[in-house]
RNA sequence: GGCCCGUUGGUCAAGCGGUUAAGACACGGCCCUUUCACGGCUGUAACAUGGGUUCGAUUCCCGUACGGGUCACCA
């Protein structure tokens, strides 16, 4: 067959070469082993955790490298593309971190536009540069025209199952439609000419030379050594709309822009065949791989799944309104990615976990449970760390869009509310007590009368009357100019006074010979104030509730009881 | 079902032929302590399984089981 004539009645209108193409996309200058990764998701809705995982990574090797970190948008299918969603992804990610020195990027006006002498880099716009590989494949002899329609291909798969190859029997299927599939090769000119004359859509396959006996050996940055079958499959390379398929855009794209590490979830795994094949058609240096392991969760019966679009911690936006910070979420990440991470995380609690050495090698070859356990040990810790002016001001940030009722409490005396959060806050070992902003409003509520009732919820062992006397006697000797000893030996004096122990040594030796201790004794007065059995530094408290709203609250739980 | 990947405590994981099999989270106890939190100490708990190879296997090889992924004109 004269693949020539055929390659130009297919494609008539493409007249540039591929020489002509590479010669827009020059080898990037860039120094002695630095990387150049990229993401490239399809716009098809937010970015979940399993995406800011490769991203991550991407980021991390390119930067650390000296390289280039670009994105490219994926949209080579325009059926589950969603409106806005390249822009939302591109906001998303910088929020964790992942910033991009290359590619689609957001401009001021919130569109998006491309940087780089490497684009365009949204695949819709590359249609013509893949026609030219497609046409020139086509002239080798490596790619031919398949005019089976789409419908034509799925009553092939229905047939099958319906009469009666077994379901479990997919060897069958499998056999079945590749003997229909090889059949499409053959095919004349005259029959091509008489199609296209038509009207008729085709794609375009490529002609699978593999032999599926034999196995090809790879080496994946991550899983290590691995031996695949050689592909056999006429796959599509080109869709009948003219727009490549991931697998021919991966190949034109990573290679024309000069990717060195290709970053992808290990789901692509099985089709690692069919690139390594693509590449070596097309005269390409293949590209280094890392095939990460996927983020799981566990499924109703107690297995592990692959984190999907609509689990619970899969859409970022989610962490959000959950009210995690973004540090956090990327530290955890970093915990996931390299095991030694947190080793070194507590010998440099000063840096930031882009200064960490992320290495290759660390990481993991199995997929990883998400633990919000674990997520929220991390959030606490960095939290813990913060001022009180930095907790101030992103937890009323997140308050305003998320309970405004706590916002408008929050922000309407600032330095009180400082206050609060200052609250064994900035010594060597910091109160953990929020892990996530939506803590806060439990923590802080008692501070704000808006948020406080008096309630009677003192335990049943304690006599009505000596919790009364305690809280009468509070009230005449409070004063709020005492320093905390001062207020402490009061409480004492209050707890000797009703035959409760002062001493909690004393106290412990013959818990027998006290109706209770000092600590039942401030716990009376907790309640009354906080109204709660648990809760910050009460002498701080005070200090920060003030006389008045002190006094006013007791009294109001000596007129309950 | 084919192909590919994986399997160390509940979770994340060190380990790379000889270890009392780290550490972190979670959980329990103790200490500190007016509560909580913090901190300190401490405890429970693991090499999926069967065969090899070897003087010796968690580590290497093969099988089995289990789990995951994939088998589109989706990425």
């Amino acid at each position: 067959m004269d693949y020539n004539y055929l390659a130009e009645l297919l494609f008539p209108h493409i007249k540039e070469t591929t020489e002509e193409i590479e010669a827009k996309y020059p080898p990037r200058q860039l120094p002695e082993g630095a990387k150049v990764t990229r993401f490239a998701p399809s716009p098809t809705g937010f970015v979940h955790f399993g995406g800011l995982f490769p991203s991550t990574v991407g980021e991390r090797l390119a930067h650390q490298s000296g390289g280039v970190f670009f994105l490219r948008i994926e949209d080579t299918d325009a059926k589950r593309e969603v409106e806005g969603a390249a822009e939302g992804l591109i906001k998303t990610l910088a929020k964790y971190g992942v910033h991009f020195d290359e590619g689609a990027i957001l401009d001021e006006n919130g569109n998006i536009s491309d940087h780089g002498a490497y684009g365009p880099y949204k695949q819709s716009l590359r249609g013509h540069i893949y026609q030219v590989y497609a046409k020139k494949l086509v002239c080798e002899g490596k790619a031919y025209p398949c005019f089976t329609t789409e419908e034509e291909l799925s009553e092939l798969q229905a047939t099958n199952k319906k009469e009666e190859i077994k379901n479990t029997d997919w060897l069958a299927e499998a056999e079945a439609k590749r003997a229909e599939m090889l059949a499409r090769r053959n095919f004349t000119i005259e029959e091509v000419e008489e199609h296209l004359k038509n009207g008729h859509p085709f794609v375009l396959r490529i002609l699978a030379n593999g032999d599926p006996d034999k196995k090809v050996k790879f080496t994946d940055l991550v899983k290590g050594n691995i031996e695949i079958p050689e592909n056999d499959e006429d796959f599509v390379l080109l869709k009948s709309d003219g727009i490549p398929t991931y697998h021919f855009a991966h190949a034109v794209d990573d290679h024309l822009m000069g990717t060195t590490h290709v970053i992808r979830g290990e789901e692509w795994l099985p089709s690692l065949a069919k690139h390594i094949q693509l590449f070596s058609y097309l005269g390409f240096k293949l590209p280094k791989y890392m095939h990460i392991a996927q983020i799981m969760r566990i499924d109703e019966n107690g297995n592990k799944k692959k984190l999907s679009k609509r689990d619970m911690g899969a859409n970022m936006d989610d962490y959000t309104s959950m009210g995690y910070c973004p540090e956090a979420v990327c530290e955890y990440v970093m915990t996931l990615l390299n095991s030694n991470y947190e080793e070194w995380h507590s010998q440099n609690a000063d840096k930031p976990y882009t200064s960490f050495p992320f290495n290759i090698k660390k990481m993991s070859t199995s997929g990883c449970l998400f633990d919000f356990a674990k997520l929220n040990d991390v959030s606490k810790n960095v939290i813990s760390k913060m001022s009180a002016e930095k907790v101030y001001e992103l937890s009323s940030e997140w308050a305003k869009d998320f309970d405004k009722e706590l916002y408008c409490e929050l922000v309407a005396n600032p330095e009180y509310t400082k206050s609060i959060f200052a609250i064994g806050r900035g010594g060597k070992k910091p109160r953990k007590d929020i892990a996530v902003w939506t803590d806060v409003k439990g923590y802080v509520d008692f501070f704000y009368d808006k948020f406080f009732t008096i309630k009677d919820e003192y335990p049943e062992n304690f006599s009505k009357q000596d919790i009364k006397l305690t809280l009468e006697e509070f009230v005449k000797t409070f004063d709020i100019n005492d320093d905390m000893n001062t207020w402490f030996e009061k409480i004492r004096d209050i707890a000797d006074m009703l035959g409760f122990a002062s001493d909690m040594k004393l106290y412990k030796q013959n818990p027998d010979a006290y109706k209770g201790s000092v600590s039942d004794i401030s716990m009376f007065i907790r309640i009354a104030i906080t109204g709660k059995m648990n809760a910050p530094d009460m002498y701080t408290s005070m200090q920060i509730l003030g006389y008045d709203r002190v006094i006013n609250r007791i009294n109001a739980m000596i007129s309950t009881l």
